[in-house]
DNA sequence: TTTAATTCGGATAAACTTGTCTGATTTAAA
DNA sequence: TTTAAATCAGACAAGTTTATCCGAATTAAA
């Protein structure tokens, strides 16, 4: 459902959420090796969701990602929406496009329930809800 | 959460099931007019579904595409499942391999429950559903 | 038997996603 | 001020999905 590069960016800000309690910045080389994904391209994958103000970025030596309480408020779904813009949150089931609510094709209105329970689980998960975990609680974020 | 290579596979078993009381079969110039998808594209994709016995072809002049009285009972879930594999029906929201009912990452029972609607809405749609529409039952099924 | 219309098959191409290389820039500590 | 370690940026490369080209094989009708 969701491309490898929203994956690598939900499991990187949840990684980034897990330590912010306990320092200021987490740097690239830490949150790939924790994550399981290539380091050159989480970059990236961050690097853009700084611009857009999902995280801050320090440069330089010491530098490093980090997460502001107001960054805490962010949910998964506005992560997946910034990266994979809304199409599993939206659209036809069968990928029509004249279908809409007046005009539905045979599973439009069951698939729409579904799809907005989807948008509502992502959608009430914030990165608050990762930070000042016990060492224990937190989540293993590797993929294999 | 389709890729277009299943969307167009799911309009085009729409179609041919749609026509099949009318007559035999169903060239693809056809389909591809009707469903709005590349022809040459479609016809790898019929190909494809029809080796797996999906459907029945008949090669040469007047030739073209059937779905026989059995096909009918094939649901949309085994069309997706046969041509994306089960990655929407299973695996985890965050896209982690450890995730278990026995260890489960923090969205994963209520996604879970997401998913499987989503598995039973198109597992319970079957090509049956589309035959024998009236003209004016009938769907739509080009994109634009 | 010839012909025309169709599916079939393999190769190729285009577009998009994912991943890497390299060097510039930045920054805090020594 | 120098240095080492980090992000940043643009180009490039690999992989996958989507789409096209072209000719062979097939088939029913004329």
């Amino acid at each position: 459902m969701l491309t490898k590069t929203c994956e690598y960016a939900l499991r990187a800000m949840i990684y980034i959420a897990q330590q912010s309690g306990n320092r200021t910045v987490v740097n690239i080389k830490e949150i790939s090796e924790n994550i399981n994904s290539p380091q050159l391209f989480i970059t990236k994958i961050l690097n853009g969701l700084s611009k857009k103000g999902f995280l801050h970025s320090s440069k330089g030596r010491y530098g490093g990602y980090a997460l502001s309480e107001e960054h805490a408020k962010i949910s998964l779904a506005d992560i997946v929406t910034a990266i994979d813009g809304d199409k599993m949150f939206s659209g036809c089931g069968l990928g029509l496009a004249f279908c809409s609510e007046t005009n539905p094709c045979p599973i439009h209105h069951e698939y729409k329930d579904a799809r907005d329970r989807l948008k509502d689980i992502y959608g009430k998960t914030t990165l608050d809800q990762f930070r000042n975990q016990d060492q224990g609680e937190k989540l293993l974020l590797r993929r294999q």
